[in-house]
This record gives C-alpha cells, sequence and structure tokens, in this order.
DNA sequence: GTCTGTGAAACTTTTCACAGCT
DNA sequence: AGCTGTGAAAAGTTTCACAGAC
C-alpha cells in the first residue's frame, strides 16, 4: 500500500516525508474536524480538542501531523487556517478534482446528489451509465452518457477519479477500460475485487461487509465472549460523555 | 478494536480462539467469493484461488482461515460448502440479523433498495425519518416511521444494527438515543466522528474521505514522487492479467 | 507433487512518556 | 503551567519459508 520509502537513515531523497498509510486515512477526518472549528470561529485548537472532534486521540494526531512538519505551537496549539491549508495541500485538493461516476441506479443517483462531494472538493464531471433507458436523462442537472462513449468522455476532459456504481458483474471490465484509458485512482461500491495494476490506486466500498464486521462483533457478545466493562456510563447525561469515537 | 485478548501463552481461556480485527475484516470477502464459486458449481478451492477471487494472497487467507481451526485438506485446498458455513458462523450469521435505517434521504433510499443487504441475511426491519413529509410513505415496501416513535419501535422487536444515513448535524443526538435503547452497532454514513460507549461498535463509511485518500495519492503521482514499476502490463490483454486485487 | 498450517522474522502502527518550546 | 514533537517500547499485522498431510 506504501507509496514511497525511505531507506533506513537516509534523508528524504527526493521530496518531503514518507506519509503512513494509516496517517494519511486520518488526514481526511482531521480537515473535517477543523471545518467544524472554523465555522464555528475558533481560531486555534489544541491536539486534545481536535482529537476528540475528530474520533483519533491526541498522541496519534499529534504523531500524524508530524509527519507533515512542525507547525504547531508549544503551549497554544495549531492554527486552524494554517493546519487546514496544510492538510489541504498534503491531500492534493488545491487542486478541485473530477469525478466521473459509472453506474446511475439507485446508488449512483444517491451518490450523485450527495453534497458531501461538492462541498468538499470534487466535481461530478460526467454520468455514464450503460441502460439506455437512464442514458440522456439528466440526474442532478447532469446528462447521463452512454458506457460506449466512455472513452471519449475521458479524452474530452482531465479526470482524476472514476467512482464505480455498477452491477458486480460488469464491474471488472469497466475498470480495465478505465486502466486501459489512464484513469489511476478508482472508488469501487460493487461488491467485487477489482483487479488492477499496481499503479492504478483501488478504493473498495463493501456495504454488505460492513454489516458483517458488526454482526461478529454482536455474535462474540451473544455469547458471553465480550471482555468487561459492559453498560458503563450508559446511564450518564451526554454532557458527561467521554467515550471513544469512531 | 480487539475483543478478547489471551495472555501469551496460555490456552484460549473461555471459548475458542481470538481472531484479529483484520482478519475479521477480510472474511466477509472471503464469503463473497465463495458464494461465487458457490454458484459456478465448484466444490473444492485452493487458498490460491479463494484468495485471487477475493482480493488477498495466498499467505494472508491460510493464516486468517488457521484462526478459525483447520478445516483444510492438504494437497486439495477447502470444501467450498464447509467453509461458506464457517464462515457464516464465525461472522454471527447463522441468524438473519435485523437492522433499523435511520434517514432517508438520497442515500437512505439507496440503502433501502441495496440488493446486497437482503441477499447476504440482513432484513431491514424499519425505516425511520424525521421529515413528516416523508413519514407515513413507503419507501421499497416498508413505512417510514417517525424517529419520535424510535424508542417504540426499537422496543417493539429485537434489532442487531442500526444504519444512520441522517444529516451530520443530528447524527450524534440519534446515536445517544440508540444507545440508550441498547443498540450495541452501528454504522454511521453521516460525516461525523460518532462518540459512544465502548460496548457500542461503531463503523463510519466517510464518502467524501475516500475520495480525500485517493486524491492524495493522485498528488503523489502528480509531483513525481510515485516509484517505478508505472505503466507495468498496461497494455496485456484481460486474460493475462496478474495484478493485485483491491 | 500439491497444498495446508504455522512458527519465526519483518514490517507497520499505536502507545507511552518526556524533553523542550512558549 | 500548558502543549507540541518525537524517540523508544509495545502491539498488531503481514510476509516468509518450510514441515507435514494428502
Amino acid at each position: 500500500m506504501s507509496i514511497r520509502r525511505e531507506t533506513a537513515g537516509s534523508g528524504a531523497a527526493i521530496g518531503e516525508a514518507v506519509i503512513p498509510d494509516a496517517t494519511v486515512a486520518r488526514l481526511a477526518n482531521y480537515l473535517r474536524a477543523l471545518t467544524g472549528f472554523a465555522d464555528q470561529g475558533v481560531s486555534t485548537v489544541s491536539s486534545d480538542a481536535l482529537a476528540a472532534a475528530a474520533g483519533a486521540n491526541s498522541a496519534v494526531l499529534r504523531k500524524d501531523l508530524s509527519y507533515l512538519g512542525s507547525y504547531g505551537i508549544r503551549g497554544v496549539g495549531y492554527d486552524v487556517d494554517t493546519l487546514t491549508l496544510l492538510i489541504s495541500r498534503t491531500l492534493g485538493l488545491a487542486a478541485h478534482r473530477s469525478v466521473v461516476l459509472i453506474g446511475v441506479g439507485n446508488l449512483g443517483q444517491a451518490l450523485a446528489g450527495y453534497a458531501g462531494f461538492s462541498s468538499r472538493g470534487f466535481e461530478i464531471a460526467a454520468l455514464i451509465d450503460a441502460d439506455q433507458q437512464r442514458v440522456g436523462t439528466h440526474i442532478c442537472g447532469l446528462r447521463v452518457h452512454d458506457i460506449g462513449d466512455l472513452e471519449l468522455i475521458l479524452a474530452a476532459q482531465p479526470i482524476d477519479i472514476a467512482v464505480l456504481a455498477t452491477p458486480a458483474a460488469v464491474t471488472q471490465e469497466i475498470c480495465d477500460r478505465l486502466v486501459s484509458a489512464g484513469v489511476t485512482s478508482i472508488l469501487n461500491f460493487a461488491p467485487i475485487a477489482l483487479a488492477a495494476p499496481s499503479h492504478v490506486e483501488v478504493r473498495q466500498v463493501d456495504l454488505a461487509a460492513e454489516l458483517q464486521i458488526l454482526s461478529f462483533h454482536e455474535h462474540q457478545k451473544e455469547n458471553g465472549l465480550y471482555n468487561a466493562e459492559q453498560e458503563k456510563a450508559k446511564t450518564l447525561p451526554p454532557s458527561e460523555r467521554h467515550w471513544a469515537r469512531a
């Protein structure tokens, strides 16, 4: 998964620093939390406050940020705007990113209308489907194109990321065409493991798998295999919550 | 994240074995792949074949399965049906699980209609929303209930898992009510880190965060920080793909 | 010969604890 | 006094390689 690696002890050879995958995944959460603070007019946050809002612990947060450099002020905290900018740049969000969404069924339509995408810098540049009943219609103000024109659409405009909400059976084939056309980032919602060359980053979101993981934990509890501290604080008023965040 | 832990060297104290979180997450993928093999009438699979279909490597697969016991046959492989049953039982899918879906907006409606849930043993037992325009309507054959009746609905039937597709601003409050009502497994699609006591398992799916992680990798490539072996096999025919799976 | 099961090694990630700056 | 930045230790995960069953 990691992109670059330093040979131990050598200084950063080419660019800045190596950022662990686990850290990258959390940066997005910090950014979300920072936006919240900015909206409230808060201009400085401590690692404790930011970690609480982002659902991490402050030691992890500080270590994560240390990979980006030393931008905090000891005894004070982090400047919200500076940190927002720093993380945005690190995630490559300075430039808005164009997304093509393939598969405009139930889930695809929901994704097309998902406000969280545009509000966080992602523009859906094209909708594509194979169903001729849907091709030509407009969804959320965008025309649905035919899957046959996939290569034309990709050639006509710069596309950074493809989102797949297609039936499992056709998803690998579409993935292959995307890869051939030069797409290197894919977010796949179809319940199938995609094969792609290593220079292509594929992320899988499997909704049923998430439920199965929860089911496992329920099962553990049912069998009395759950260790201690259940029911903890269950009756405390919300103001006294001191629970962990997801 | 782990539920139980053995003190080093001591035998399994209470039940069977400790299953690492990383393994649990992959079991769902193996199950999906096994279903595929069963549909094709295949009755035995090797770790290599199953790993390829599930997007893992065979060493990981074998290690994962070893946590569940030794059910493979050396020189042959695994029996598809036996393994399917074993994983299903491990994930607690023997009993069908009831899900309550809260928030029937864009995304919530898509989730309500998502075939992958019912086909994999999850039954949506109730839909709930706060919007009076939606309350009382029927979506995918299910009546939408008022959020005010949340506690009544949970009391009237056994619910294993709550799925939240609500606006971020109200999600923590709903989470608190769910926890008070005894729900211990939550799948959250709202872009906010939920606070919950430690006996409650919360899984977060943040769609925009997924795109941001992809954006990071795109950014790395743009800056020439990507290491070697690009373009590899890009022109091979699909039949000769030997790429890694997601 | 083939393929599983598993210890041991390598690597990654998290946690701890505290030095050092404001 | 308060909070960051970071080495060092601990925990968790993946990879390796091969003994052993079929």
